[in-house]
DNA sequence: GTTCTAGAAC
DNA sequence: GTTCTAGAAC
């Protein structure tokens, strides 16, 4: 137990009466807690519960106080069981130490809302008659005006209790407090909220539900070890959380912007679990054997320099076990030097499943890589290619090759990675560091002049390559990637031949038709048919991806609200005024519904072709004709307006009849766009870029579907920040105002078109 | 795909 | 009481 404010050591041992304050909200437990140590403690406790203290009824606060008064005078010890939120509330009963030689203590039960609701909801022969539906709206009205209690207001203790396990251990604590003991005075349980500030902090850290674990071990924390656990507990459910109360969330906002100083573009963000985040294995510490000790130092020496440069940002040390020596180092560094734990904390967990099972959103995750970048081997690097899939392994090959010692390579991960769909991570950055490993590569002979210099190169690598990240300039080793991504960000705004300056010196240009004229398409189309698929008109797989195709339509039954579209394509003349052009291959027209600004609908009017499921190797010609009709609308939309962004896709699983692509201006600007599944089947998984179903089709003959309905349900996340918001209203104002560059991935591969120039805060 | 609406959430 | 979601019907 390692304490703080330890002024009882030479005090005589003789116990005083102990007035406790219970500090909570309805169902937070203040009655049970009360029970639970008097059940089990051998002093002399009175429980003055305002809910019952009137004959079994509820009664008054003068009632309260003077049958505490009594009990204190008696020489026994008391538990003030009422929520005592507010401090006013509070000063009363502390006044009643006065001329007495007692001591106050506060135990303030702090759980989750989420907590106190569903238990007071539950309870039906409660004391206190708050049962059903409005116990919800009276905890949250309780907690919105919570103030936590200071030993400024004369408590000589406070006990913190965050969950469940800190209530165990105050109980426990309290449990075996003898009629001779005292407790040693103090905070305990949280850090000390003597400034305004830290209070703010708190509030916020608490709504956001963010690891209060992060709390450096010296404020008194009784048990260090339970930190990472915590930092699991904290971190889920955030969003129902947040959800609960409006004003807290415009509150706190406050508290961020002005007193964390959270600065840049993320300013906005509502939840600080969204700051960015880099999570990290320790380098050099297993399999290279490297010094622990040393390797802490430099740990704690780069991460600091870092976090001087980047505010909004985090970094996570991750090691599987609770019993790691480099995270105990780490940590007990942290505490020594008084870091700031929001923006550095070590993690107990598999690094591939951070969100998945610690609820820790981390946008980058470090890999302890070899030098060729392969997987395999074993720890961190077999774990992360592993659970990233072959994704992965593609990506770095096209990013680089090799890494010597003390480098660091960033790899945007393909958003079909398991590691990005469930975990959220958006970039995996390799790094190599020194060996102390005589049986592994580049071993250093125990030189720790050479491997010190190489960790810190290592780390600082590393610590680049997520700000690269954060800056939205992913590192992209020299060559054609590079200029790929360039390229194909630039749109000309002249209106003719756009797709081929568009993709000239690219690779997407083979794949691409070079014209978008039907007339011309049409003409070639043999000829492409034949060049480009040598392999699939074998009769066998002919009748097999037929006889699929007539499973797939059978299996789907379109409703008849799902037929418009089909209709239009097979007669558009007879829906001439609601169309924007017509040709003999597509139609293009407004949604109906537009979810943007600019929405727009290229379709197809190849009979039985449904949707993306029923595409194969002969629609390859269409889709890039489809693509290229779509550009060229993107490009009549920007010589309009060139401050709009747009992207062209396919839901995996549309509604309408009909294959059409989508072309939607990115800001989402439209009445029409009403519930999360419209937000997220433009904004998840679920819709499939053209331009990677082109290459797909390309190289599979299918598309890749992602038709899973929980893509449709997911949390709402900002399509530029990722910030995460409750509903469909609060994304929508926060979409409206969010400036930042849109994640790296949209970048890539031309998934975004924009005009030449904009926006300005993106990839130059 | 939308509209309607019950009831959950605030 | 009002806002928001989500499921059913179309």
């Amino acid at each position: 137990m390692d304490m703080m404010d330890v002024d009882e050591t030479s005090a005589p041992r003789e116990g005083k009466p102990v007035l406790v304050i219970l500090v909570g909200a309805p169902g937070s437990g203040k009655s049970t807690f009360g029970e639970d140590v008097m059940r089990s403690s051998t002093r002399h406790w009175v429980r003055v519960c305002q809910d019952t203290i009137g004959n079994g009824k509820a009664g008054t606060k003068a009632q309260c106080l003077s049958s505490a008064t009594s009990a204190l005078k008696d020489g026994k010890s008391v538990f003030i069981d009422r929520c005592n939120l507010d401090r006013e509330q509070r000063s009363e009963f502390i006044k009643l130490g006065g001329g007495l030689q007692i001591d106050i203590h506060a135990v303030v039960l702090d759980l989750p809302a989420k907590l106190c609701i569903s238990r007071s909801v539950k309870r039906t022969g409660h004391e206190g008659n708050l049962q059903g539906g409005r116990a919800a709206a009276v905890v949250n009205r309780m907690l919105q005006h919570k103030e936590l209690p200071k030993l400024s207001e004369g408590f000589n203790r406070i006990t913190f209790c965050q969950n469940e396990n800190d209530v165990k251990n105050a109980i426990n604590t309290y449990s075996s407090l003898g009629p001779l003991d005292n407790l040693p005075h103090g905070c305990f349980g949280q850090k000390n909220t003597d400034s305004k500030i830290q209070v703010g902090i708190m509030k916020f850290l608490k709504r956001a539900e963010v690891p209060l674990a992060a709390a450096p071990t010296t404020s008194g924390t009784e048990e260090p070890t339970s930190q990472t656990p915590r930092n699991n507990l904290y971190c889920k459910d955030k969003e129902a959380l947040s959800s609960i109360s409006d004003t807290d969330n415009l509150e706190t906002k406050e508290v961020e912007r002005q007193e964390v100083g959270s600065a840049g573009s993320h300013a906005n963000q509502v939840c600080p679990d969204d700051i960015p985040t880099l999570a990290f294995p320790s380098i050099s510490t297993s399999d290279f054997q490297f010094n622990l000790e040393k390797a802490a130092d430099i740990i704690v020496e780069q991460v600091a320099e870092f976090l001087n440069k980047f505010r909004n940002a985090r970094l996570v040390l991750v090691d599987l076990s609770h019993k790691s020596k480099i995270l105990s180092l780490v940590k007990a560094r942290i505490a020594e030097k008084n870091m700031d734990t929001q923006k550095f904390f070590t993690h107990v967990g598999d690094i591939t499943h951070l969100y998945s099972r610690g609820g820790l959103r981390c946008n980058a995750i470090a890999n302890a890589a070899n030098w060729r970048l392969k997987p395999g081997g074993g720890g961190v690097n077999a774990a992360i290619f592993n659970a990233a899939g072959p994704e992965l392994e593609s990506a770095t090959k096209d990013k680089v090759k090799s890494l010597s010692p003390g480098n660091a390579a960033v790899v945007p991960l393909p958003s079909s990675s398991p590691l990005f769909t469930r975990e959220g991570v958006t970039h995996v950055i390799h790094v190599l560091g020194p060996n102390m490993n005589p049986q592994r590569p580049n071993y250093l002979n125990n030189d720790y002049n050479k491997g010190c210099k190489i960790l810190q190169d290592a780390y600082t690598s590393l610590f680049d390559g997520f700000a690269s990240i954060l800056r939205n300039h992913p590192r992209i080793p020299e060559g054609k990637s590079e200029k790929l991504e360039r390229k194909s960000l630039e749109l000309p705004v002249q209106s003719d031949c756009s797709s081929r300056k568009y993709f000239t010196g690219t690779d997407q240009k083979s794949k691409r038709s070079d014209d978008h004229g039907s007339e011309k398409s049409k003409k070639c189309k043999g000829t492409q048919d034949d060049l480009g698929l040598p392999f699939t008109d074998s009769k066998g797989e002919k009748v097999d991806s037929e006889h699929r195709r007539i499973e797939r339509s059978r299996s789907k039954a379109w409703g008849s609200w799902a037929q418009a579209l089909h209709q239009i394509a097979m007669h558009p003349e007879k829906h001439k005024g609601d169309l924007l052009e017509i040709s003999d291959d597509v139609v293009v027209l407004n949604d109906i519904y537009p979810k943007a600004q600019k929405h727009v609908l290229v379709l197809a009017r190849t009979g039985g072709l449904d949707c993306l499921a029923d595409v194969q190797k002969k629609h390859l010609q269409l889709l890039n004709m489809m693509h290229d009709v779509g550009l060229k609308w993107v490009e009549k939309f920007l010589s309009e307006n060139a401050s709009l962004v747009f992207r062209l896709g396919y839901h995996s699983a549309p509604s309408m009849r009909q294959l059409h692509l989508h072309v939607i201006s990115q800001d989402f600007e439209s009445t029409q766009l009403k519930n999360k599944k419209h937000w997220n089947s433009f904004n998840t998984a679920f819709f499939r870029d053209s331009v990677d179903v082109m290459d797909e089709v390309s190289s599979d003959g299918k598309a890749t579907l992602k038709d899973d309905d929980k893509l449709l349900s997911m949390e709402l996340r900002c399509h530029r920040c990722r910030s995460a918001h409750p509903n469909i209203p609060r994304l929508k104002s926060h979409i409206s105002s969010c400036q930042s560059p849109f994640p790296a991935y949209l970048l890539q591969n031309g998934r975004l078109v924009h005009a030449p120039g904009e926006p300005r805060n993106s990839v130059q």
